[in-house]
DNA sequence: TAATTTTTGTGACATCCGTCACAAAAATTT
DNA sequence: AAATTTTTGTGACGGATGTCACAAAAATTA
């Protein structure tokens, strides 16, 4: 798969024409990183628009002892560093490689030119922003407002939607996160999401099989954790 | 005050020029609502861009068992509604009036032409939105991992931050928000909101004086709730 | 295969904090 | 000023859930 062609699949570039795609392709420059690396810290400050065309990295926020919070898992076609890129504020979030991962990776320069000549991706980013918004928004109501229970069954879905493959109303994950960090993506122990996974299964919500999970009736449960 | 000077203080807008301004304010429309009111459930959906000139507004989400989460709390200068103008989606919340409020508004086919013909202004949108990711990033972050008393003093960093009056390095904050918005903005409850108050006021840390407070050495507060 | 490390499961316990209840205080209305 | 409503303060209580401890299972390495 050649670099305009990933970039084809990322949202804020799909509405640009084939000659454009490659004209901004050839200023992007691939780079791998292996499981456990930070991607973001080495770089002295945002300088750099990424793109993931292999593999999955975790969004992270740590705090001073150590416990660390999943913003979100971002996957192949997701894209992540413009936040400083855009109001110039140091980093926000670490970026810790989940799953062997390949990006392309834009300068700031670049990147900021994009916005200039094309409007679109200037429009197209603002969309995705407004979603991401919005999830986060999703995500302080359920950390405010739900137990512990809701909040795992919240992020099964977010997991879900973002890689899970349909089968006949249920959803099937693959390579669910460990515990840990799905306790670390919902706000809670890992401890309680072992338990409450275990309780998922005796209710007969869901079923799990190694590192896969069965979401049966997909639209009933996103629906009773509303 | 004009509507030009209005839109002037407005973080997007402040890149335009005076004809350029005057040209938007003609196409914007004033507005009252009084303490109490919703503003934008009788729009059947998000059809337009609110800029506020006076009073305060909370961007809240209801749970069905009629709860609130605060997400924001908004004055003059400051807008919302752009969300489901940017990516289509209904509303994801619900604004409520807080103090008196007059906002200028400027309906979807003016706000989308403006990003097109004025492309700093969806820059300059672009900055503000990750902005609020950042403090969306970081409300998430002191939901999951902070106890009450952490989230409450973050809370109380937030509003000083919004509306506060420094002096000799102190923090006035006039007209705090009741007890119950400020749990609803903390993720806690009121009675400990009641309680967490005073336990601040015994460390010294602020003072009450009806429905000021008064954040001592706010950067070293600042630090300690990092 | 064996050894080691990582991940998961589970009991016991303590505690933070939400909820309930009601009184006091403050603000608002009559 | 009196009455009413709203907001705040505070005790008591229980339960959800974080933490600790350790075993079992699975994955990885030797």
């Amino acid at each position: 798969m050649s670099k305009t062609d990933h970039l084809r699949n990322v949202p804020i570039f799909t509405d640009l024409s084939d000659s454009d795609l490659t004209k901004i392709a050839t200023k992007m420059v691939s780079r791998e990183y292996e499981k456990g690396q930070i991607i973001l810290l080495e770089e002295s400050m945002g300088e750099t628009f990424f793109i993931i065309t292999r593999g999955t990295v975790k969004v992270t926020r740590l705090s001073d002892d150590g416990r660390e919070v999943i913003l979100a898992m971002l996957g192949e076609s997701d894209f992540f560093g413009e936040m400083s890129l855009l109001d110039g504020e140091g980093r926000s979030a670490n970026i810790v490689v989940n799953e062997n991962a390949e990006v392309m990776t834009l300068s700031r320069r670049d990147f900021l030119e994009c916005l200039e000549s094309y409007p679109k991706i200037a429009i197209a980013l603002l969309e995705e922003l407004a979603v991401r918004l919005r999830k986060s928004d999703q995500q302080i109501e359920s950390l405010s407002l739900s137990d512990s229970e809701q909040r795992i069954g919240i992020t099964l879905i977010r997991l879900a939607e973002e890689q899970g493959t349909i089968k006949r109303g249920n959803v099937i994950v693959h390579n669910l996160p460990f515990q840990q960090d799905i306790a670390n993506m919902a706000g809670t122990s890992r401890e309680t999401v072992s338990r409450t996974l275990k309780l998922l299964e005796d209710k007969k919500l869901v079923k799990r099989d190694g590192s896969d999970i069965t979401i049966y009736n997909f639209s009933a449960f996103r629906e009773s954790f509303s």
